[in-house]
RNA sequence: GCCGAAGUGGUGGAAUGGCAUACACGAUGGUCUCAAAAACCAUUAAGCGCAAGCUUGUGUGGGUUCGACUCCCACCUUCGGCACCA
């Protein structure tokens, strides 16, 4: 990098950005909610350092937020910190500070770094989770819930992290790992709090559709994780035994090819059933050993299918015929029943199965396309096809058996109709400290209460040994433990563990509107106005996780009616990871790209144009510093375009006929202009927005320089004030700093931003000559230059009798020709 | 295995039925300079040709169409999500 700058941007940038301060250009009064738009970046938690695959998400927002202002919008775009959580924790153990001073520290350095990028916020209304003004209604929360009967504590297999030493909720479980440290989960049997999301299932799947503005992908990664099916619960008689035992399936059509019945280890009826067994006590030892199996190494795929016959039979409903019953460990508790009707003909795992143990196999749906036979099968035939072998429902097309044999069931009270879900509850205590306590008192006369509203926050204490033993480090905090019962005013303890920072994340967006208010989490009556956000901005990690949290927890604000609106979002953008040398940018890859280098030697707005320029948004994109360079170039040759011709030279004086090469270049402004707006009101197109305005700069400086040849005058031309302005104006969003400093070089007085986006003439955009390509068969021959009004027979002559077709079509027979009006014709020989 | 996204020059990408490779990066040659940097100009998909030009070309194979990167069918590869979910 030399030293020779191509502009002054180290001294430009900081003015404006004070500037902007200065003139409170993103603060709003949200009192103020006409025309409002509400921008929103999800907000980070607070690590050490930014990398320019972080500025994406906040320059992508601060393009969003800077157009919408100067399309007339009153654009809210708040920003805060995410900043309960463990690595401030494990920092704090390790030796260091404090989590909440790291925590603090590492929010500032973020401050000054989103500042240099020239991404502006209203900071009057900046939330931070971990402190006790924002985390007090994070506790009320949690209480409104508990009231409900939403938020309970149960004892129960839970997922571990044998690293972290803490539970996780299935959400953060990826692969079978933390979805923090990819060490291995297991399981751990504890009583922990979870939240209700199961309740909320059915409107959290059905509510996808209200949600037209969002990628179909996390639609269906969202859809996919609530997992809904509709089936049959069979309610089975057990022989010999006053229980019965129910199962659930989707594929009752299959009903009369169920020759076994499997059982989870962990069924209430394993252990039962195997009363008057010869074999019980082996049998017994048997499903602990898969119990004990199962738990581990049900994460991990190609388990071997294993089982053991209990001696027991149920009655299959539809026919009397006796069915055994078998204890499977491939059977999941936690789903439907924990107990299965197996149909080893048509379903893939139980002819696994029953190949294995030998267990009969009997078709009951043919394959219309080639007859099957149950002793030849090679694997299970799921698909669908003809009923055979199924008393009254034989010859019927199977998809319409699955409505009948249910409606038979109903009738018949063989069972019933049900829904099953994936989705599991959201398990949301934590071990550890850096969290919001949970604010719940065990009394030993009372049990467990809520702390009352007025008690709240209830603080997490300063003074604590974070010893991270797998239980609460608040477990050591006397003085926090120790408290008294709300109710009788008796000796109580305080519950010690904390809670999942994804339940400080799933509400923050309602705080911005008053960040202020002691007495309420927000203000109803304007979250009301100013919600559902207008455009969210963020990373496709959150694409289950946050945004499933905060869908529940809007949902049921809207249910205890303190907000009137059920989905937070409607908007939902989610940018593409920005790539290094083919892997993600992390400190253990050693590929990280820090801003602050690169905004020294280039400035801030060559790092915001090249982040924009770089591809697609919503895609992956190679950083490449060449490319960064590429901008910085660009920027450069914009900045003499408007010095060289010094600026006011372009006021022009009106001019009463213009030369058809300042036509030429009304028209491609025009054209830009309306690329332009239209690839930021149709997406966020900002790669194409950008190289159109490319194509701009390099059509004024062909015109420049062919005047200067003496071939025109395009020097004090209205076109050309008109091209340079509007590309000053349509760079403005992106590259905010030089856009304002040029603006202001050309003698405007307010700030750019304060200006109204331009708009386009449509007369501008026709041309008067197009050069129209002519294919013959289908292959481009020639070009020929033509009148845009001209007639088609006129047309059709001019074409025919050109040279260069004529080669082509001369002793042919013309079968077609074909026009497309102003694009091209193609003449079929 | 299921669901989803994608596959275009040396590279990032553009074009969603009508001129494939816009815009940029890189490369090569040139102008300016004592020199360098910057800037500017030219060339840059492949093959054939002195040239005009011709042929081929958007993962592979078919199809629809006057015309296909784009639509349909089958397949291959890569990435992401889910995964013994009954």
């Amino acid at each position: 990098m030399n030293d020779e700058k191509l502009y002054q941007f180290n001294e430009i940038e900081p003015k404006w950005q004070k500037f902007w301060r200065d003139k409170r250009l993103f603060n709003v009064d949200t009192r103020n909610y006409k025309d409002k738009y509400y921008c929103l970046m999800m907000f980070p938690y607070p690590s050490a350092a930014l990398h320019v695959g972080h500025g994406r998400n906040y320059i992508i927002g601060d393009v969003v937020a800077r157009y919408k202002m100067m399309r007339g919008f009153n654009v809210l775009s708040p920003m805060g910190f995410d900043a309960f959580g463990l690595p401030a924790e494990n920092a704090a153990i390790k030796g260091g500070m404090h989590p909440k001073t790291s925590t603090l520290n590492n929010i500032s350095t973020m401050k000054r770094q989103l500042n240099q990028w020239g991404v502006e916020y209203d900071w009057d209304r900046e939330v931070i989770s971990c402190l006790p003004d924002y985390y007090k209604w994070t506790q009320w929360i949690f209480l409104k819930l508990y009231e409900k009967g939403l938020a309970y504590k149960k004892k129960a297999f839970v997922n571990w992290c044998p690293s972290c030493k803490t539970v996780l909720a299935n959400e953060q479980v990826v692969n079978g790992g933390c979805e923090r440290c990819g060490t291995e989960v297991t399981q751990k049997d504890l009583e922990q709090w979870f939240f209700r999301i199961t309740h909320y299932a059915e409107r959290l799947l059905k509510d996808l559709n209200k949600l037209s503005e969002w990628p179909e992908r996390v639609k269906t990664m969202q859809a996919n994780w609530i997992g809904k099916s509709e089936g049959v619960e069979i309610d089975f008689e057990i022989e010999g035994m006053k229980e019965r035992l129910k199962c659930f399936t989707t594929r009752i059509d299959t009903i009369y090819g169920a020759t076994f019945i499997a059982l989870a280890p962990e069924h209430v009826l394993a252990d039962k059933l195997m009363e008057g067994n010869k074999d019980k006590g082996r049998l017994l030892e048997i499903i602990k050993k898969m119990r004990d199996e199962s738990r581990v190494s049900r994460s991990q795929e190609d388990v071997e299918k294993e089982g053991i016959f209990t001696g027991r039979f149920v009655i299959n409903p539809v026919n009397g015929k006796k069915i055994p019953i078998w204890i499977a460990n491939y059977i999941l508790m936690e789903y439907g029943t924990g107990a299965i009707m197996a149909v080893p003909a048509h379903d893939t795992r139980d002819f696994e199965f029953a190949k294995k143990y030998d267990l009969p196999i009997e078709v009951v749906i043919d394959n219309p396309d080639s007859p099957l036979k149950a002793g030849t099968m090679k694997e299970a035939y799921v698909g669908e096809g003809v009923m055979v072998n199924s008393a009254q429902f034989n010859g019927m097309d199977s998809k319409e058996s699955v409505v009948k044999i249910a409606e038979f069931f109903e009738e018949k009270k063989f069972g019933k109709r049900c829904v099953q879900y994936k989705l599991r509850d959201w398990l949301i205590s934590r071990q550890r400290y850096w969290g919001a306590p949970i604010p719940i008192i065990y009394c030993p006369k009372c049990g467990i209460v809520g702390v009352p509203e007025k008690d709240l926050p209830v603080l997490l204490p300063d003074n604590v040994e974070f010893r991270p033993t797998g239980e609460s480090p608040l477990k050591y905090a006397k003085d926090f433990v120790n408290t008294k019962c709300p109710e009788c005013k008796g000796a109580a303890t305080r519950e010690i563990e904390t809670m999942d920072t994804f339940v400080d994340s799933s509400w923050y967006f309602l705080r911005y509107i008053t960040p202020k208010l002691n007495d309420r989490p927000f203000d109803t009556d304007l979250v009301n106005k100013w919600l559902p956000v207008d455009q969210y901005i963020g990373g496709i990690e959150h694409a289950i996780l946050h945004l499933l949290y905060s869908r529940f927890i809007t949902k049921f604000l809207h249910d205890i009616e303190v907000i009137g609106f059920d989905e937070p979002f409607r908007n939902l953008f989610t940018q593409g990871m920005i790539i290094k040398d083919g892997a993600k940018m992390s400190k253990s890859k050693g590929n990280v790209v820090s801003p602050d280098g690169l905004i020294k030697d280039y400035g801030a707005d060559t790092v915001r144009l090249y982040t924009l320029f770089i591809g697609p948004p919503e895609k992956d994109a190679e950083w490449s510093d060449r490319g960064a360079e590429g901008a910085y170039r660009f920027l450069g040759r914009v900045w003499r375009l408007v010095e060289k011709g010094q600026a006011a030279k372009f006021m022009g004086q009106e001019k009463t006929n213009i030369s058809k090469e300042e036509e030429g270049l009304r028209r491609k402004t025009h054209q830009t202009i309306k690329k332009v707006t239209e690839d930021l009101d149709g997406g966020f197109h900002f790669n194409t927005a950008i190289s159109s305005i490319m194509e701009l700069v390099n059509e004024v400086y062909d015109v420049i320089g062919s005047s200067s040849r003496g071939h025109g005058s395009a020097d004090n031309s209205p076109v050309l004030t008109e091209a340079v302005e509007s590309i000053v104006i349509l760079l403005s969003p992106f590259v905010p700093h030089i856009a304002e400093e040029m603006w202001q070089r050309m003698g405007k007085q307010n700030s750019i931003f304060k200006c109204p986006w331009p708009s386009y003439e449509k007369s501008f955009l026709l041309e008067k000559v197009i050069i129209l390509p002519v294919q013959v068969n289908g292959k481009l021959r020639t070009r020929i230059e033509i009148d845009a009004g001209i007639k088609e027979d006129e047309l059709k002559k001019i074409v025919l009798s050109d040279p260069k077709v004529l080669a082509w079509t001369k002793d042919k027979n013309i079968k077609d020709f074909i026009i497309v009006p102003k694009k091209l014709v193609n003449i079929v020989i």
